[in-house]
DNA sequence: TGAACTGATTAGCACAGCTAAGAAGCTATG
DNA sequence: CATAGCTTCTTAGCTGTGCTAATCAGTTCA
């Protein structure tokens, strides 16, 4: 992968602008996404933690404030909103009184598909004026996008 | 729940879920460059609003409103943090008495440059531990999201 | 049994977006 | 040329989403 180390981790007096320049565009599209969000529709959030549960199976919150890279309170306050909701299901863990299981609702299943495909629609329809060669560096870029925010 | 992976199983499998993974990548990337922030420095829309101005040159407040993709009362309370650091001066149109003017100043200047490498310092280190490959599907994939940002 | 740890929540703060509404300046028309 | 209406900007207040600190309940272990 590497053959071409060329101007990398060497003194970068000029390309200090990659890191500039993915911070901003990476903040301004997540601002841009949030505010393609219909009032009605699930936040951010919400969804993204619906996709985790639709994904991962039933997890308490400690573990999904971990996938999400939250703080357990924050995870709270979502699975709250969610469970008032009746997007998710709350069942006490079996053997640990502690913990809770929290498990994606039929109506959150439901919704989730729902409402993931009106508010992405924004989106995919900017992806469809793109080229497929676009397309292909988003894709490749993406699980990086991933894996600079997991590390 | 089986945690059979199951991924996003929505319509164009060629995509598949590439505005899922897009959205998710890029919001969990801009949720971990905030949290990046030490609290004594500009806070991110600050040091934005900076950085157009040290390219773009002196703007009005909707001007840098219209440029960051923000309504005017966001930008003008971001501008009247700064001018209260001193970190910009705000100056009047000359023929126009509703607008204002508003300028990096030299300390905006200094700082900018001091707080972007240490704010970014996260971001430049983790770029730096990718190799020349990766980083290049990144500085290509940017100007896609600003685009997608701004469309 | 009692101390320490873990999981989850509550309370409260900060940031950053938004809309609504209003003040001040500018423009243009009757 | 006066005034009605537009633009620019700000203020006030709401929402969402992150955080830390503190608290409570349950578990584990010496």
């Amino acid at each position: 992968m590497a053959e071409r180390a060329q101007q990398t981790t060497l003194a970068r007096p000029e390309d200090s602008g990659l890191e500039s320049t993915i911070a901003l565009g990476v903040m301004r599209l997540s601002r841009r996404l949030r505010s393609e969000r219909t009032p009605d529709a699930l936040t951010a959030s919400q969804l993204s933690v619906l996709g985790v549960l639709e994904r991962k199976g039933p997890l308490s919150p400690t573990q999904l404030a971990a996938k999400e890279r939250v703080q357990p309170p924050s995870m709270s306050r979502v699975v709250t909103a969610l469970e008032q909701m009746g997007l998710v299901d709350r069942h006490s863990h079996e053997s640990d009184g502690r913990q809770s299981v929290i498990a994606l609702s039929p109506s959150g299943r439901a919704l989730l598909a729902e409402n993931r495909s009106r508010r992405q629609a924004w989106l995919a329809q900017r992806l469809d004026e793109l080229t497929a060669a676009e397309r292909e560096v988003l894709s490749r870029a993406v699980p990086i996008l991933e894996r600079l925010a997991e590390s």
